[in-house]
DNA sequence: TTTGTATTTGTCCATATTGCCAAATACACA
DNA sequence: TGTGTATTTGGCAATATGGACAAATACAAA
């Protein structure tokens, strides 16, 4: 595997790994139906405010959101529309997982 | 959010999860060209044969990949087509980045 | 059965992630 | 300027992950 390659394949993990967390996911399926601010997103995940900061940090990062400062609060945002769709893939293996396991129970 | 709510998510972060690693993600790519034995996919990732094979394990626990042993050799294969297609989004996530990050150095 | 090859598992260590509390920062408004 | 609200950052402890080596297992072939 040449460098080119591996780089490639880093960065595409990174994005990956951004999104493999139930917080963060919670927070992207939430700013799928619009900009929200941090608190909103803090209702929502339910963790410590300075918990959600970092995870959407760690989303900004990965150029999954992006943030706006207006006034005194912090709007998050979905900067790629696609990462929805995206998630029908994830859907099909949870649900052929599922169909294996009822094969295997019945 | 409810229990059933926060189930799912963590299923779908567990998939993303699993995914969300270059040696795995070079992994699914060689796959996607056929079923291979773990000695070749050794061979791409580049790792000590005991490290590719927990990384193929955590595949085949996270639902993407089968095996299935023939021989003495086990062969892999990916389990859900569309994970493929899928990865076109986190392009488009690299590759928004990637414009940012031009009109800021520009 | 013995030998060799392919793969997995046990163990250990280094590093990364997660989450909380407390403190710092940013900003609006009085 | 001082006060209150929103958000981020510092620091710490608990847990998870990744990778290597060695040992165990599975199987084929001699």
């Amino acid at each position: 595997m040449d460098t080119k390659t591996r780089n490639h394949l880093s960065a595409r993990a990174r994005v990956l790994k951004a999104l493999a967390h139930p917080a963060r996911l919670a927070a992207v399926d939430e700013l799928a139906k619009g900009e929200r601010c941090v608190c909103e997103l803090q209702q929502i995940i339910g963790s410590d405010m300075s918990t959600v900061s970092r995870h959407l940090a760690i989303l900004r990062e990965a150029g999954v959101v992006t943030d706006d400062k207006r006034g005194n609060q912090v709007f998050y945002s979905l900067r790629v529309p696609c990462i929805l769709n995206f998630f029908s893939c994830v859907e099909s293996v949870l649900q052929a997982s599922a169909e294996q396991s009822a094969q295997v129970l019945g």
